[in-house]
DNA sequence: GTGAAAGCGCTAACAG
DNA sequence: CTGTTAGCGCTTTCAC
């Protein structure tokens, strides 16, 4: 509780605080002269504004949002997430900007958080974990809270947007397992109402042909763990699956061994989001690593430019790169 | 930019703005029929307080902050860190009071941080990754800013502290392996002027009875590999490794096969923090959970008790358990 | 039980 | 170039 205030400053350096504001801010040209005397004064107090009262006045608070609505047990598991974070902070840095973290349960005190931001707590939000159809970009839009969208949507918007291509992995993947000569691929993905699942599962539909190898998980390790069970009790089962993310994969992995299968030889596997143990694990998991940092600087940028009233754009950072490892190794022999 | 504000809701209301406030805050006597009203006013007008002005009126933020000081490496590969904020989220999430998170690059930028936070932004702050002597200690006290201290610590303190005992998994991590037969046993800690790093250290050496095979690490794989490599080269290599993370011991893991030693016979290996992937490496790894997100509460709790005016108290969360796995498996024959 | 008015610490017109 | 004066939107005495 620093006591010291802009008076107290103005009263050493023998002017008023409308000085001290501007020669700090360099908002109206000032003389080096008084200018000098106000940062010495500043200095002397050890005196920082208040954040609270520059708010109030300025109608800015200098800080952005991020509300999270997911599973503990998701937020815990999750490699993109830090990552991301690490990104986004790096730019805000440059500009003292704080970053507000709001983890929420349930629908209601998400969109409570989201009006209590809007109103002097934050100067926009990222969103993250877009759904179809997201209801959070109309209330966003409603509350005129700048805004960038973290990952593709499809809906026109007039937010900007930070886009990657999740199809192409996808494709990449798929051609190289069927190189080796899988005809069975399967895929499980993450819940299909996320945008980015539902991108990387369309990607696999429409390649595959069909669907019948699809099956739709939540990123948790339990939740791989059974759709595995399910494809491999298959008449035909898959001799390859996709998962959409490392954690899922692994749990996949685990119960494919359970059940006395090799891989890669009996199945084939490959993750998603390539966590940092990934290559370490045995046999490596392919996966695929998308640079998360690069995506929260990029987000982060469009924000801080929304917030200083440019144009909403959408940007695509594309820095999907599929790691082959020996989970998807070619096997020696036969299909 | 909800343009609505107390007054609105008042007039609406048709009572006077100090109604309004008292009627929702209860801090005084309101009749049930006024205070309906009010509340019907509000509602209506989807009315939220302004967090700036309330804050400026109060001297309350209604957030607390962590500023970490890391590289963002180590944050990205970290699986304390997410778990942790979770924690820390869980309770923050019962009272509607926001996390700020402030990633800096120096020491100047740190204590700048500090500064304004306690100026109007934040009510308090946690304090990790804490150094023998941390400088932070002071500066907080200066600021008259309610902290709580994650992780041990020596100095008597005047914060609250959430500590935990990480001697005792060291000694049974070591009493393991001898009971395996192993008599050259070795740590690569993390960067011993981290508290933790440091108790975790000397545990080590103080049941090992010396520190011949100590090896300061930063928790990087880079810094895994190289001490590993230090350590192998040894005229009497250890047979067995603690590592201070998971990360660093993975890199070693990794290092020492590619010198042809097999894990665990020739060389068992345990990790730090079980990353959700260790135990599902080849061989598994041994390492020690921590429960993250209990710690996370209880800090939490903590600030919050202390922003309240309670009297700081130190909690012990009691929950590494040690995880045996194959990397630290019994070696059939020999040393 | 409710109203009126005085700030919280800063910024931003408006004068000079 | 600098001082004066209002607010920003809320909380909180102090009266009634």
């Amino acid at each position: 509780m620093s006591r010291t205030t802009i008076a107290d400053v103005a009263r050493e350096a023998g002017v008023t605080k409308a000085t001290v504001s501007h020669a700090l801010s360099g908002n109206r040209p000032t003389s080096e002269e008084t200018r000098a005397k106000v940062l010495a004064a500043a200095e002397k107090l050890n005196w920082v504004p208040s954040q609270s009262a520059r708010a109030l006045a300025t109608s800015r608070a200098n800080a952005i949002a991020v509300v999270l609505a997911r599973d503990p047990e998701v937020i815990a598991n999750d490699s993109f997430f830090p990552a991301f974070i690490a990104g986004v902070e790096s730019v805000l840095a440059e500009t003292e900007t704080a970053l507000l973290l709001q983890v929420v349960t349930d629908q209601d005190a998400e969109e409570r958080a989201y009006r209590t931001l809007s109103h002097g707590r934050a100067d926009g939000a990222l969103l993250l974990d877009l759904r179809a159809d997201d209801w959070r970009v109309p209330l966003l839009t409603e509350l005129a809270l700048p805004t960038v969208l973290v990952g593709a949507y499809d809906q026109p918007t007039s937010f900007s947007c930070v886009r990657t291509d999740d199809a192409a992995p996808v494709r990449e993947l798929i051609a190289h397992l069927r190189a080796a000569g899988h005809e069975r691929i399967a895929h499980v993905s993450g819940p299909l109402d996320y945008v980015h699942s539902r991108a990387r599962a369309d990607a696999f539909v429409a390649d595959i042909g069909s669907d019948e190898l699809l099956r739709e998980g939540d990123f948790t390790a339990a939740s791989g763990r059974d759709r595995t069970e399910e494809l491999l009790a298959l008449p035909d089962r898959p001799t390859a699956i996709l998962y959409s993310n490392d954690t899922m994969a692994i749990a996949g992995l685990s119960f494919a061994r359970s059940q006395g299968l090799s891989i890669p030889r009996d199945l084939a596997i490959s993750g998603f989001d390539d966590d940092h143990l990934s290559a370490h694990l045995s046999p490596a998991l392919t996966s695929v690593s998308s640079d998360p940092a690069a995506r929260g600087r990029a987000a982060a940028r469009l924000l801080r430019a929304d917030i200083f009233g440019a144009d909403p754009r959408t940007e695509v950072v594309d820095c999907n790169v599929v790691h082959f490892r020996d989970s998807t190794a070619a096997r020696s022999a036969s299909a």
